[in-house]
DNA sequence: TTTTGACCAATTTGGTTATTTGGTCAATTC
DNA sequence: GAATTGACCAAATAACCAAATTGGTCAAAA
């Protein structure tokens, strides 16, 4: 058996979120499509909100094993930071309910997509402290405050989503990261 | 006479769409606040739109003008970015309705608003292009391609002001500048 | 232990009417 | 004639309300 009710749930759900967002998805809907009675979903999830939650966490967690294999075969710090710069941004538009809901969505602003946003903020921080961590510890990167250091990143590369949410003729993500990450490396000055 | 008419209605208009936004504020209230006529506005004015890009104008001159006499007194590259990162975050949380136009009330994504903020948006990549501009020339910056490494620093100040909104608790923004400012002269590499 | 569907309170929807809004304009004032 | 006015209008919005739908419950059944 490889597939609970409880899974058959979230990716019914999972699907029906996507094409419809989270507001115009019924219970009743998940449930027809899923071949199940209304009331079997509330034996398996409190709320909507939680079986919400169940598929952001599950397209999470495709996401964070993702870009954590790919940092792991990465071998230098900076090729970590460039797989994980890379990676995380091109895999983020294929989450299609993690990443509408986290900015489409919010329009309606949810205390519980909030909280969840959060959650995730910082989740990447942690990802990109612990290779500035380990460069420092080689001994080759030279980071005064790992925590803010890694928020300022984190922080710059939302700020690289921004512009195409707002249809601004945006340059190739990739050679914009490319040349954020050559900058962060050597620096702006002359030698 | 140091007021026109035309100035009255905007600096009417900027304090209730200040106060109310964009959309709540009715021609009406301008219109009475001001003590005039109803047509008078429309005897200046061609729209309701139209007195709001007057008011977000009015705000924008202010802002760049603060901003550019900043940089110019300001006498190393390196200083006038600082001067330029440190000033635009600082001075734009005043501007109320160009601020608020540009974050919140976007939820209604009213064209003239998003083509307003394009308009902006390149108005800093090239400030920034300048500063960097005159760097390269004078033999400190060390910058292939200004216009994507303006963009770069733009998009990535946007992601700093990204995260005060989301209402996570955010290091002090002017040591989140310093540091971003360190890191981008200097580079992350260990000499 | 799981599953069900009738059931309920609360919200949302669709359709209608009343009010307000942005914008016009002929008449009036300066 | 440039500037100002307020009554006026079509269109948008708010207010209202009944009907339908929604998230969630639960006693009964499997």
């Amino acid at each position: 058996m490889k597939n609970s009710k409880a899974e058959l749930i979230v990716d019914v759900a999972q699907r029906l979120f996507a094409k419809y967002g989270f507001k115009k998805t019924t219970i009743d809907e998940i449930a027809h499509s899923a071949h199940i009675a209304k009331g079997s979903i509330y034996y398996y999830f409190g709320s909507k909100e939680d079986i919400f939650r169940a598929v952001l966490d599950k397209e999470n967690r495709l996401w964070s094993q993702k870009v954590r294999e790919v940092i792991n075969r990465a071998s230098t710090p900076q090729e970590k930071l460039r797989a994980y710069l890379v990676t995380r941004t091109k895999y983020l538009s294929k989450l299609t309910n993690f990443y509408s809901a986290l900015r489409e969505e919010y329009l309606e602003h949810y205390a519980f997509i909030e909280n969840i946003r959060k959650r995730y903020f910082r989740e990447e921080i942690e990802i990109v402290k612990a290779i500035l961590e380990e460069g420092v510890k080689k001994g080759i990167f030279k980071v005064e405050e790992l925590g803010l250091m890694a928020f300022v990143i984190v922080a710059a590369l939302k700020g690289l989503e921004y512009p195409w949410t707002m249809e601004i003729p945006m340059p190739d993500i990739e050679k914009s990261i490319d040349f954020l990450l050559k900058m962060s490396f050597n620096g702006l000055l002359k030698k």
